[in-house]
This record gives structure tokens, C-alpha cells and sequence, in this order.
DNA sequence: ATGAAAGCGCTAACAG
DNA sequence: CTGTTAGCGCTTTCAT
């Protein structure tokens, strides 16, 4: 059995409420008891149970965090923002990663709930969080963030993919490129919805004609960046530049250009999307649209935190982060 | 409020006890007045509170999580490793990202230890393990995982250093390369002590002499394999592979190669050690030592798990996994 | 300044 | 079968 403040209270020869006073810092306690006390707590090896404590106060520092995958190239930097933040304010992290699975997120969302978390911080697997929102039932604040973040999602951090895309075609056109394509797998999400928009709102600005390729093999990544570049090659004179839904499948596209004896970026430019770990190795150098990952956790987590600090009423909110250009090797001049 | 089973008792006109025991399907309780019970609760939105239950039953779902840096190429696919047998047997995760920072492992130590986690899995910062062991005093199982488990750990999964060496040593010498040099940063851990020691004695054993050139500017992963290259190109003729102590040198061990205008493999093969996820992007395609990381984690929730079904005094035990060779473009036959 | 008592939400004997 | 009672480890009035 681990020592409680019975222990000490007995070895002190005081009360357990004398305890609990002096532990815990309160006023009412002589300060030579107090000493004691603290003294004999600290021999005796005594680790407050925290479980035990919340269960009486009804203050509960921990907060669940659902991830759709950690081990891809964007999680992990979220979480770690998520991670600093939670330690600044002194927050315990549960972590489920619900592998793109809605029945593992539901599963998670329960046992989130079941262990009296504060507050959820969740990157949702699909559009629909219908299921989230029914077993919480408004009982405590959730955060979204993600890829999956839309307008219906009433309190969550997103990134201006809208304007990001933009920034993308700017950059190429403001390099002479008039014949970007934009490679994409499907319409998914709003995420890449305002990629696409973007790019074909920037393109028409210039007064050029946006083209947007999609894949409809129901391919992802890689695989989809080659099938696409591949169909291209087949069915069309070359574009100058080729710009990427995500940094994935602007790999996959470098990879069947050269493939096909194309020079990257000499012949085309390649853009990708997202910034991943991987894309600013000299061996790929690819340029690409930078996204705040590191502050999206922080903001996811510093939002909640407001909202549990506030009259529970809090105002709903959305932020939008700005995303920034990120020029490498794969892009040039035409 | 959040409804209690107090609630339900209430709206049910029964006991608490009687709604426990219908909610957790014990045999003593009538089949009409469970069924009426488990209808009420549903329709109240009941969620049963596992902090309250364990606080009585003494038992605990959760386990603590200590991870150097989430956002490396290694650690994710062992927290899927994790994560996967955690939903198996029904745990929950308390991860901690440490950001290696002994001082920041001890403060999860500490949090894990007052939020009653029943087990420890910690892939610890520093070879010594002295704090942690200190506040944790034996009341709770650790198993020890990662890159800085060394014999001194009594319940750890490790990966045999040693023999992974031996492994790329020999792919490379059945290629023909007989002057292969190996580059590390520093001999900080049992990890990098093994795979040099693997690479010594293999090279030995083939009558080859082994040459390993060590880092003292503290650097560490892609910097260090460029300047360790940069070393040997300056002063020494080229040796005809290249052993990197880890992917991530291996890979600034191919740009400087390749900076220096030398190709690579056909001038000079770069082996690797890891197989992390992007090793094998065809851009890169580097030759190197797969771990099983996902393994990895399974097995430490697995032992852990046995640790804390059995009787508290099961005996310790140390289990090694086996690396494997991933041949691809970086080497060829000399 | 200190302690007795009540109670957080739940389970586990033990009676009835 | 069902309810009463006690108690997990801790905090918090409220007396003393």
C-alpha cells in the first residue's frame, strides 16, 4: 500500500485535515506543525494522489488529445506544441491516435470521457464529427484542428489553405511559369477545397487558366503524385510548373519526372504543400508551402485553456494561422 | 453536474448499489430491474466515472508514456507499437515528450507517479536512470525501451546493436568492398558502443581492418556525416563504402559525396542504420538496417502488461528484437 | 491553530 | 434479489 496522508497523520500525531492544510500550503496550520509535518511526509516518500484529490475538488488537469496517425510527418510537431504548452500550464496529456479509424475515434472519445478529462483537443478523422459531438454531449470544451477542420466546427485552429495555395501560384507566376497544373487527389476536405480554390482563384488573377488534375484511382500520396505526373506525361505537352496538393505527392511527382528523364526543376518546377520534415533535405529540396504546425498546437492548447478558465460560456472561436512561402531547389526561374 | 449513480438510483427508485450492480453486470440482481436500470441510464447520458471507480477497486487502466522527442523519425511508429496493444488490453496513455531534458523526464516522473499510473514505459534521456528509479521506488513496474537502454536497465527491450553491425558489415564485404569506414558522433550510449563493436568485430573476422572516424565537435545526425566525409575526402584516399552509425548521417554523409562531386554508389556506397521513413523515398533509397520499432513497442506493453497481471514479483526480464537488412540504391557491388 | 465530520462517485461486503 | 453500511484518499466546512 502507497503512504496517504493517513500515514502521516498518524506518525505526526495529527489529523488527516492537519495534513492536508500543511501539504497543500493553506494559512490555518502552525508553522512549527507545518515543518513537521512536511518533514515527515518527505520521509515517509509520500506522492499526493492526485486521482484521489480531483475526485474531491472536481478540478481535473488532464486533457485528451485524439491524433489521426503520429506517425506521419505533421503530428508529431503539433503535438509537441500541444505537449509545451500543456507543461507551462501544468496539464496532463492523454494521447490516442485513432488511426483514421471513426470507430477507434468514438472509442477513444468514451474512454476520454469516462476518465473525467478537462477538456478534448481533437484532430478529427473525417468531416462528420457527429459522433464526437453526441457522446460529449457539451460537457466540456473540444477544440478541432487538423486537416479535417471545416466551418461547421465551432471552436478550432485552422490554416488559411486558401491563401497558402495563393502564395504558391505568386511565387511561380512571379518566376514566369503561365502553365501551372495543380495535382490533386480528391475533394475530400475543406483542407484541400481551399487548396484548390485558392490556386484557381490566384490563376485567374494572373489571367492565366488553371487546370487542376485529379486522381480517380483513389490513390494518396506518392502513388497518386506519380499516377498523376504519369497521365500527364501521356495525355499533354508538359506544363512548366506543377504544384502538389501536399508535399507527398509532389515527391511522387518528382519521382516518375525523372523517372521520364525530365529535369526537376530545369524543365518543371515542382511546388509541393504542407513543409514536411523530409521536403528541405538537399537530396529532394523542395519547395513547398510551410505551415504552422508547432503553433497549432500551442494555440490549440492555449484556447482550451482559455476555456476552461472563463465562465464556461465562452464565446466560440475560430483562429486561422497563416501559412509562408519556403523556396528550395525544386522551383526556378523559366 | 454530470449525472451520477446516485441519479440514476434515484430516477429508478432503487439503491446505488443496485444500479452498480446492474451497470457492471453482476449476477445478483434481478433481470427486470437491470434492464429498467440500464434504460434509465442510457436515457439520463450517464458516463461512469473510472476515476471514482478506481479510487475504490484500486485498479488503474493507465500507463505512462516518456519519450525523448516525439517528433523524430523513430519514436512514432514505436508509440503505434504501443498505442495498438494499449486498445488491446484496454489501457489508456499518458505520453509525456520529455525533449530530452532530464529535468523535464523527472517532472513526468512525477506526474505519472501522482496520477497513479499502474506501469511505466519509458525510453529514458540520459544512460543514467538514477532519478528515476529514486521517485519511483519500485511501487509501480518500468519496462525501459530506445536508444539509451543499457545493461544497468533491468526490465528493457532492446534491439541488438551488435548484430545489425555485423549484418551491414557483411552485406558489404559479399559486395566486394573490403576498405569500409565507418562513421559515428560519438560513443555516448550502449547503442552506438554495440554497433561499433558489431562493425570491429565483423570486419575482423573477414581479415578486413576496420576504421572507425569519430565526431568531436559534437555534432550530431546530418551535420556530422557531412563534416565526418568532409574529413576523409581531405585526408584520405576514399574508402569504397561507408558505414553510418545512423540514417540520418548516412544521408549528410551522401550529400557531402555528392557536394564533392563523387557518386555515389559507384564510387563509394553509403549504408545506413535505422530505416527511417524516408530512407526509402527513391530519391534516396538508401541501403540500411531496419529495427522494429512497432515491435518495440508492442513488446513493452506486452511486458508490461505480464508484469502487472502476475504476482508483483515476477521475475525481470531483458528482451532483444532482431534488425534486418533493407538493401537498396545507396550500395552496389564494388 | 487544530480536529471531527461529511462527502466526492463508486464498489464491496454483509444483512435482510 | 435488494438495500445498508463502510470506505477508497483527499479536501472542506464548521466547531472547538
Amino acid at each position: 500500500m502507497r503512504v496517504t496522508i493517513k500515514d502521516i497523520a498518524r506518525e505526526a500525531g495529527v489529523s488527516t485535515a492537519a495534513v492536508s492544510k500543511a501539504l497543500n500550503g493553506q494559512p490555518d496550520i502552525g508553522e512549527t506543525t507545518r515543518l513537521r509535518i512536511i518533514r515527515i511526509s518527505r520521509e515517509l516518500g509520500y506522492t499526493p494522489n492526485m486521482i484521489a484529490r480531483n475526485l474531491v475538488t472536481k478540478g481535473n488537469k488532464t486533457i485528451g488529445v485524439l491524433i489521426p496517425d503520429i506517425s506521419t510527418p505533421i503530428y508529431p510537431r503539433i503535438y509537441k506544441g500541444i505537449n509545451e504548452t500543456a507543461m507551462k500550464y501544468g496539464y496532463t496529456l492523454l494521447l490516442g491516435d485513432t488511426k483514421r479509424s471513426i470507430e477507434s475515434e468514438k472509442k477513444y472519445i468514451m474512454t476520454m470521457m469516462e476518465n473525467r478529462v478537462a477538456g478534448l483537443l481533437v484532430s478529427p478523422v473525417s468531416n462528420d464529427i457527429s459522433h464526437i459531438v453526441q457522446v460529449v454531449r457539451g460537457q466540456i470544451p473540444i477544440i478541432y484542428f487538423g486537416g479535417k477542420v471545416n466551418d461547421a466546427m465551432q471552436n478550432s485552429i485552422g490554416i488559411d489553405n486558401y491563401h497558402g495555395a495563393m502564395l504558391a501560384v505568386d511565387y511561380l507566376t512571379g518566376l514566369g511559369h503561365k502553365d501551372i497544373i495543380m495535382i490533386c487527389d480528391d475533394l475530400d476536405t475543406k483542407t484541400r477545397h481551399d487548396r484548390v480554390d485558392g490556386y484557381t482563384e490566384a490563376m485567374k488573377r494572373k489571367g492565366l487558366k488553371p487546370l487542376v488534375v485529379f486522381n480517380n484511382e483513389g490513390l494518396k500520396g506518392r502513388q497518386c503524385g506519380v499516377s498523376a505526373i504519369r497521365h500527364i506525361i501521356a495525355g499533354r505537352t508538359l506544363p512548366t510548373a506543377v504544384f502538389a496538393l501536399n508535399d507527398l505527392m509532389a515527391i511522387g511527382a518528382m519521382e516518375a519526372l525523372s523517372e521520364a528523364g525530365i529535369q526537376v526543376p530545369e524543365a518543371v518546377s515542382v511546388m509541393g504543400y504542407d513543409d514536411i520534415s523530409f521536403a528541405s533535405l538537399p537530396m529532394i529540396g523542395l519547395s513547398t508551402i510551410w505551415q504552422p504546425k508547432f503553433k497549432t498546437g500551442e494555440m490549440a492548447l492555449e484556447l482550451l485553456h482559455k476555456k476552461l478558465q472563463d465562465d464556461p460560456v465562452t464565446e466560440d472561436r475560430k483562429i486561422v494561422l497563416q501559412p509562408e512561402l519556403r523556396i528550395r531547389t525544386s522551383t526556378c526561374r523559366i
